[in-house]
RNA sequence: GCCUCUGUAGCUCAGUUGGUAGAGCAGGGGACUGAAAAUCCCCGUGUCGGUGGUUCGAUUCCGCCCGGAGGCA
């Protein structure tokens, strides 16, 4: 089993931080486990480290795709995985670092996802199939094939409700069916999980204080920069908290100010889901600053 | 100094023809298997500014006091 550090837990904790120490302890290279950081030209947004706080430890799994294309979980999976067994192989420990907790999840205990093309035309068979007869019809045309699954999903999560609709669509198997297959791969790491925790206020305060660094580390034109490069709202990258907003910006939709306002608020908010996530997970919880028994 | 308006949840405000109160926002909790920084669900007790009075009963009516806004001198 190779073994593995992972450093979970809010955005703006220092998680970054922390784990360009273990790795330096561990002579290790960090692996990124977020979303947003895995496209090309969202550095300020994202929050990516610059050179000078990776402090010369390779990290992986930034900007392997371009913001104009998607990106999924499967995707991610496969690429780290890969990036893993390479670090492993020239000797170096691996500290995974993220706030994204399903690409963790998947990612630590190997959780297996079947071929599946990407064609994603049942998906928009199923959006207007929504569109026109409703939700609660599309909840129903669920329950019809998989009874576990809509059980579990409320009729309103209509993103939720397409997505199981679509895999018995696409693979004549239930989601549900499909959840008890992934758990079925080997185990390929011995992990422990870490992870920062502040104090509410106080990490409310860290990420309205961020926001206004990144406004003035220059968000604005980064976001200008990514639309004349062809990204628009139907991009998941431009669903990224800040993205979207200064998008509104840059189309007189709201004042500077609102914007940063709705920013941090999209972020604490955000960062509340996240403690949500990782408490059910088997974290050992560090003080800022404070550095793990490894 | 006088007159008018006003003081209810962290904020903005409703409301109770007298039977101790409710919206929005903020905030909190939760879910999560190929979009996940996305998506979705649940959660409202607070000395109704203070104090006396009327009343079976006052946050509601009356007096006084304190705070805020405006007007007239």
């Amino acid at each position: 089993m190779i073994p593995l550090i992972i450093v979970e837990g809010p955005t703006a904790s220092g998680k970054t931080d922390l784990a360009v120490k273990i790795a330096q302890k561990l002579d290790g290279e960090v692996v990124s486990a977020d979303s947003m950081q895995v496209y090309k030209y969202m550095d300020i947004g994202s929050a990516k480290p610059s050179k000078e706080e990776m402090c010369g430890i390779p990290h992986h799994m930034f900007d392997v795709v371009m913001p104009t294309e998607n990106f999924s979980l499967a995707e991610y999976v496969k690429m780290a995985h890969a990036v893993i067994k390479d670090i492993q192989a020239r000797g170096k420990r691996v500290v995974i670092a993220g706030g994204t907790g399903l690409y963790i999840d998947f990612l630590k205990d190997n959780l297996m996802l079947s071929d599946e093309d990407e064609d994603n035309s049942v998906r928009v068979k199923l959006e207007e199939f929504a569109e026109k007869n409703g939700i609660d019809a599309l909840h129903k045309r669920l329950a019809e094939v998989d009874e576990i699954s809509a059980a579990k999903i409320h009729p309103n999560n209509v993103k939720r409700v397409i997505r199981a609709l679509e895999v018995y669509e696409k693979t004549g198997h239930k989601m549900s069916e499909q959840v008890e297959e992934s758990k079925k791969g080997e185990k390929i790491y011995d992990y422990k999980e870490f992870g920062i925790m502040y104090d509410r206020d106080e990490l409310y305060d860290r990420i309205n204080r961020r926001v206004d660094i990144m406004f003035d580390m220059g968000l604005v034109s980064e976001v200008e920069n990514l639309v004349k490069m062809g990204c628009t709202r139907d991009n998941t990258s431009m669903q990224g908290i800040g993205y979207k907003e200064v998008m509104d910006y840059l189309e007189g939709k709201t004042t500077l100010e609102e914007t940063k306002e709705i920013i941090r608020q999209g972020t604490r908010r955000y960062a509340k889901r996240q403690m949500t996530w990782f408490r059910r997970s088997n974290v050992t919880w560090l003080k800022p600053g404070e550095m793990p028994q490894l």
